[in-house]
DNA sequence: CTCCAATACGTAGTGACCCTACATGTAGGA
DNA sequence: TCCTACATGTAGGGTCACTACGTATTGGAG
């Protein structure tokens, strides 16, 4: 989850509702997160210091935009890696290979 | 996890304790679940009818031996399917394209 | 003008579930 | 005798995603 949301907003600063979207459309509608668990997910991830928020107001609406720390940088960067590792696993263990592609 | 237990007794019955070190071993040791996870997953999946357990006792100990049901074995393709599928998912989000492999 | 959907944020409560820690007992080697 | 491996189990805690609800504005359809 956590890396989800790093990643969607490593091209640049983003708020809560376009990063669900961006998530969204990322997948093809497939990982349509809910907003009780984004908002939640993004407090999470604001306290741990890996993203930093500020208010705003665009056209009335209040916006609170995200933005990666270093931190969160780092954090994306080992989320990346460990998601590679942790796919590898369990799909060795899963069995068929650990990618059979189209076999 | 239920996938992963069900795919361990896919190749023949075992007893729980066989099936954490046979995880263990597909996965060169990165995958060691305590006991205090495999036993509970494993009657919850006994409980949800994708596993049959009977007992028995080999040199003084006893056993609780594991074989999948027909529900099982669909469950385990539907698992199979599921992970590759979630897996697919996941990688398109987090990004970095679609396989970097050592850039 | 009214109503509803989309935009945008949030919290409360629930349920699932993995893990730590502990309990029980046998077999076998140091 | 003691410790490790084998073998099973429960209790409690903490995390976390989701459902459901609440609030507020903008803008288009009717």
């Amino acid at each position: 989850m956590d890396g989800l949301l790093l990643a969607t907003l490593e091209d640049g600063p983003q708020h809560g509702y376009a990063v669900k979207e961006a998530l969204r459309d990322a997948t093809g509608g497939k990982l349509d997160l809910p907003t009780g668990t984004v908002y939640p997910a993004l407090h999470r991830l604001e306290r741990a210091g890996l993203i930093k928020g500020s208010w705003s107001v665009v056209s009335g609406r209040r916006r609170r935009t995200y933005e990666l720390t270093e931190q969160g940088r780092r954090s994306l960067a080992g989320a990346r890696d460990h998601w590679q590792e942790f796919a590898a696993v369990i799909s060795a263990a899963l069995g068929g290979g650990p990618w059979p592609a189209t076999n």
